[in-house]
DNA sequence: GATTTATAAGTGAATGTTCATTCTTAGGCT
DNA sequence: AGCCTAAGAATGAACATTCACTTATAAATC
């Protein structure tokens, strides 16, 4: 039974332990040993160190964004919308933290600040849905006429807080918190 | 005229180029050079650079804790309260933005994570600020009644997340956009 | 006060370790 | 055989820490 999809096991290996121990914690022989590889094979596969990390980092976004596109309410009203984008990325980080504390990781370091700026400035995704609701929640005077980033830092400021201090086990947050913690959000951005 | 203060230098070269470049980015060998002391100096007053980094953040607690306490609104209304913590934070950080990347590098570290850890349990300062104010905003019935940890989130985390964006020079924070960010945090919280 | 002696503070080259990356060799496949 | 993937030992750079030594400061003696 030959354990044939290398690749993948690199990458699954960097993105666990890369979550517990950070960049610099995690030399890539302890990569190699997890993914069942030798040293020199990752190298097979990636250019380097860096470049195997910011290839985690996109699977990781890809997964995300298909997360939060799937049944996402098109055309529904704003506080809908609002309130499932925040359940989704609740729910996804709750149910995958390792994916959370690696991008964690990833922003807090040279390589996500510079991709962070790009997504911050919407230079590249010209179609973002948390862009959109908020453009047509400020048109259909429901939620506040107020910059993008604040909107932005209102809604995912929170989240990120709490999901953080829940992956780390400070925390024990339930539905009936999440659910809470959403609306108290809601009042900060709506009219 | 003997620079003595050699301590004091090696702090505060470590708290700057820790901010700049991070932990694992900022050898001794470089703090020392900044400190304009011998590299092994460092050792007569730190056992590891562990314990300079970990000292460094004691530091920087003690001014932002003396920071909020000064002109703090004893026995007024929650809400002044409220702004009056918020606005401080926000003029603190933007004035000390190196401060606040030292902060944010410690706090993504396996040091921070503990320290961290007791803040939020509250196991170590009893006497809190912010944990008095969301006590007696609760029994006044002027903020909601919610786990003392998710208004900590709907209060910390877009401040976090603003001066963060600001401090990379990703975006630009003026007074109105502060204060108008307050006012919906404080939508978010009160009643 | 001058001179020697003791103590502490400071230095930076040397050490040993850790790690990313390379390279040589071995094994499987056509 | 020839080719390609994989392995893991070898390499060399970077770094935290140490230590033998120097310099400055204070104490003691005359």
């Amino acid at each position: 039974m030959e354990d044939s999809n290398k690749r993948e096991n690199i990458l699954q290996a960097a993105l666990e332990l890369v979550a517990e121990h950070g960049f610099h914690g995690t030399p890539m022989s302890m990569i190699a040993e997890k993914a069942g590889v030798g040293a020199g094979t990752i190298y097979c596969y990636f250019k380097s160190k860096d470049e195997l990390i910011i290839e985690v980092n996109h699977v990781l976004e890809n997964k995300i964004s298909l997360a939060i596109k799937e049944e996402y309410p098109f055309n529904k009203d704003i506080r809908k919308s609002f309130f499932h984008l925040c359940k989704t990325l609740f729910a996804y980080f709750i149910t995958h933290p390792i994916h959370f504390r690696f991008l964690e990781q990833y922003f807090g370091s040279p390589y996500g600040m510079s991709a962070h700026r790009e997504r911050i400035m919407g230079n590249t995704r010209k179609t973002n849905i948390f862009d959109i609701m908020v453009e047509q929640g400020i048109k259909q005077k429901v939620i506040k006429d107020l910059p993008l980033f604040i909107h932005f830092a209102l809604t995912f400021g929170p989240v990120v807080m709490l999901v953080q201090n829940h992956v780390r086990g400070l925390i024990e947050l339930d539905d009936a918190q999440i659910i809470r913690s959403i609306e108290a959000s809601w009042d900060a951005i709506k009219m």
